[in-house]
DNA sequence: GAGAGATTGTACCGATTGTCTAATTTGATA
DNA sequence: TATCAAATTAGACAATCGGTACAATCTCTC
């Protein structure tokens, strides 16, 4: 079953890296893993579900491998860090990943679009923090700009030297190059005092920003604890509990919500009679909007 | 006539800057510029033929209100060229430009990706030699990587400063912190040595630079010749004449030779008996794909 | 072997791009 | 002003795509 569903992901990441996501019509995919429509639907909601399911595998194993490089690592050792970048660029690369984010990053899919910024947020976090520990504390409300920086210098200068130059080694000497420049900007900047971007911002845009908020967490417990009212009585309804639970939990414990799941409980739930069309049921939603994908 | 295909491409301008490229239908942009689909079929063969008009227009407007900035100036004051990043950037903005580009940037249109890729090939060509009046002709070498970084650069501080601060005075603050950053790394460079583009890959890259080459016409038109000259007395050929003609117009007139069109027209030919398998048939492939498509 | 859940095959819906055509309007010329 | 070619219109039409619905079938477990 479990593998069912990865051997779809599979064939469609083939797929993708062949032809393009949009180019890839659901069609193709059923025809190329041998599955019929129903059990495509059944495994994902949507073409787009299937394309943050594969994202997620993609980052889950390259989060897995670059920090595998750091075990029993000196953390300020920079030739680590540029293992690790020298990684995820291969990554990127064979995977064909920045033709897919490009390709989907200003899709009309909110959700999609969330889940792409979130990715490149993560990524933008993980590089200020490895700054940090190579270049030192006292170089820290520099280092955002700087992370912000060397992504841009990183990407340009891979794309136009690839362009210019069929290499192996391009990744290798792009990287090199990149980091050599960063690490004088930094000396740079330090010494100039000039700064745009105060790290603190990475606190404020990270989806934890809000969840630390004790007005949020008390009002989503409020309006939870009201859905289950009907529900506490009556033994036979544990299963909605349990979701309304898992909501919960999910948006005040997970560090990234996986609004796609929440998404799909709130169908699931609002199916129920009981909840169906209720204002509270309309409440949480709107709750969810506002204050966990910044909507509205 | 002209101006009414002039406001097809405004009003359509308006549906893009509102609901974006892909979520525009035809249907929206007749309704909303009041003519018929025969009309739309009339002046554009598609969507993506519109956008690249639209496109077009703007790219004119921005060249020349860029180059207005330079009339009567001294084009090493950097501060001429801050105004002239400023303006463009502004221009981006209120147009929602880089979100169309985005957007289309991976599109399945060959054709499009073509121009776009020639329009960000321009710019980068426009900044390099904005550079080297700037910084002088000594910097040379290590100009195109550093017109290369300060797109990175620009583009990735723009949007991060842009989702952190809510501020009309960004675009001014970036560009001044990015041009600060660069001005830097060119004297960091110069003294250290490391250069990974060679500004020469301006010229093979261009369009233009291989096809103005008197080598390149003559070795060209040696070899359409050669391959003519079974066709030539028999008037019953006059089709593979005509193609191999194209074939050479187009290689030596067009600004962009459209590749996709010259590999379709070279595989009919490839078919053709008297072609096929031929010396002068693999000649012509192999010189198209050494001084047109840069490869191999 | 009975039954629940997973899977299949297929018909169907609505939206979209693009083609085609017959009828009508426009505009320049005689 | 009359004429006629070109431009424009409205809409039917085909093809494709994403997604829904559902009855029939298969698989696995108790």
């Amino acid at each position: 079953m479990k593998d069912r569903k990865q051997h779809v992901i599979k064939m469609a990441h083939q797929l993708f890296i062949d032809k393009g996501f949009q180019a890839t019509s659901i069609q193709d995919i059923l025809d190329y893993s041998g599955i019929a429509k129903g059990t495509f639907y059944n495994y994902f909601s949507s073409k787009n579900e299937l394309l943050i399911a594969l994202f997620t595998t993609l980052y889950k194993q390259m989060e897995k491998e670059r920090n595998e490089l750091l075990i029993g690592q000196d953390p300020s050792d920079i030739e680590i860090f540029i293992k690790q970048m020298e990684l995820q660029l291969e990554m990127n690369r064979s995977n064909n990943l920045t033709a897919l984010f490009e390709e989907v990053y200003v899709s009309n899919d909110e959700e999609l679009k969330q889940f792409i910024k979130i990715g490149s947020f993560k990524s933008l976090r993980w590089l200020y923090e490895r700054f940090v520990a190579i270049f030192g504390e006292d170089k820290k409300p520099y280092l955002l700009d700087c992370a912000s920086m060397f992504m841009g210098i990183l990407s340009h200068m891979l794309k136009n030297y690839s362009i210019a130059v069929k290499s192996p080694h391009a990744i290798h000497l792009v990287v090199r190059y990149s980091v050599n420049r960063i690490a004088k900007i930094i000396e740079e900047v330090s010494q100039s005092g000039e700064q745009l971007l105060e790290p603190e911002l990475l606190d404020a845009w990270s989806p934890n920003g809000k969840k630390n908020n004790q007005a949020f967490q008390q009002a989503l417990h409020r309006i939870i604890l009201n859905l289950k009212k009907p529900f506490t009585q009556n033994i036979g309804s544990k299963k909605q509990v349990e979701l309304l639970d898992f909501i919960y939990e999910e948006l005040i414990n997970r560090q990234e919500p996986r609004l796609y799941l929440i998404d799909s409980v709130l169908d699931t739930l609002k199916k129920e009679p009981q909840l169906k069309r209720t204002a509270g049921m309309q409440k949480l939603e709107k709750f969810i909007n506002e204050y966990v994908k910044n909507e509205k």
